[in-house]
DNA sequence: GTCTATAAGTCGATAGAC
DNA sequence: GTCTATCGACTTATAGAC
């Protein structure tokens, strides 16, 4: 049944990145030999450089395009800066939770890029960090939030809600939902004016 | 003047961990060879396995010397949870801060080390989560905190401070002393209770 | 305490056959 | 599109001289 050899009709392109996904997050990427990733593909380790010039592109492009579809994964809803701060927070953990592998090398691998690639992911981050800055700073101007710095309250929340992929199990205590609605409560808290923000959490 | 052999009276043991903790931290554990650290240590390569059995186990006590000097570092201070969750979240900042490459590696190099070594090293961590934890119980139990999960206030508030590892620079546009008070601040208000924390911050 | 030399193996990447 | 074979350099760790 399965060819061993030949041509594949583009089903190996997509099966390198994935193996070289995971195994980058799973033992660094610079821990991870082409010859590794090229026999959990199925292929020599010459067949690798069809589908990328080296080694360093391939992890580029896993960071880029994982940058690029959290960009491209969420637009501000409507409603005020707390109905936005909630869907983006809600949002951020769901689209971490799901991607843990990604989110791990586009932290940990920064320092393997070029300092061109790495220009290009610092800049989608920052793209990133901006919508939360930007949602802070309208519910400033409206007396909904009230921070003592946009750009620390910005880190400080991203570096909360991502840290959530650091602990979370499916199979744990708690679930998705319900971390969305936890962390979501101490975000709320965290930022709201004293007396303007929705009513306490139910307790 | 400076010789280039024979003995050094005990200045290499401390130099082969300085030198080989600057290169974890940049280029991350994989990529940084013996050679490279005998290198900037001013040795030949064997030299270094007079001072370490193996390359891993010179990660590993680096990790473990951390965990525990943070552990060693901080004791609750007197008064109630309030002032020492206030002592504990200025003290996270400060320690963190001053060590910047040993925090990286403690997280980032986690997949680097053998079942035994990384068990250890996550029995420091839990211990060191504890004790915000117990703090966080004691203010709930006294009415002076309200969380809705102590496990998950514990990781948030973990993740916020440390992440300023990640942003934080000397030059940059505030003190540790802005960060430590704008931090406090976003603690205090995740956490406390409704009605029962300090007062507002100054605005 | 440090050196030199070396074992035994892996690395990324390329050339050319099919 | 994939293979085999290979280059030149690099790797961790050890042995034994000084």
């Amino acid at each position: 049944m399965a060819r061993t050899q030949g041509s594949h009709a583009g089903t190996t392109g997509p099966k390198v990145r994935e193996v070289a996904l995971r195994l980058f997050a799973q033992h660094g990427f610079a821990a991870v030999s082409m010859r590794q990733i090229a026999r959990e593909v199925g292929v020599q380790a010459g067949a690798l450089y069809l589908y990328t010039p080296d080694k360093q592109a391939l992890l580029f492009e896993l960071m880029r395009g994982h940058m690029e579809e959290l960009l491209a994964a969420w637009t501000p809803p409507g409603g005020g800066p707390m109905a936005q701060l909630e869907d983006f927070a809600r949002h951020h953990i769901r689209f971490h939770l799901d991607r843990p592998d990604l989110v791990f090398i586009a932290y940990m691998e920064l320092r393997n890029l070029s300092p061109e690639n790495f220009a290009v992911i610092e800049g989608l981050r920052g793209a990133y960090e901006a919508r939360l800055e930007n949602i802070l700073r309208a519910g400033m101007a409206e007396g909904v939030f009230d921070v003592a710095d946009l750009r620390l309250a910005t880190m400080g929340l991203i570096s909360m809600l991502t840290g959530v992929t650091t602990w979370f199990r499916d199979d744990g205590r708690l679930t998705r939902a319900d971390v969305e609605a936890i962390y979501w409560d101490m975000v709320r808290r965290a930022v709201s004016a004293e007396g303007a923000g929705a009513p306490a959490r139910a307790s």
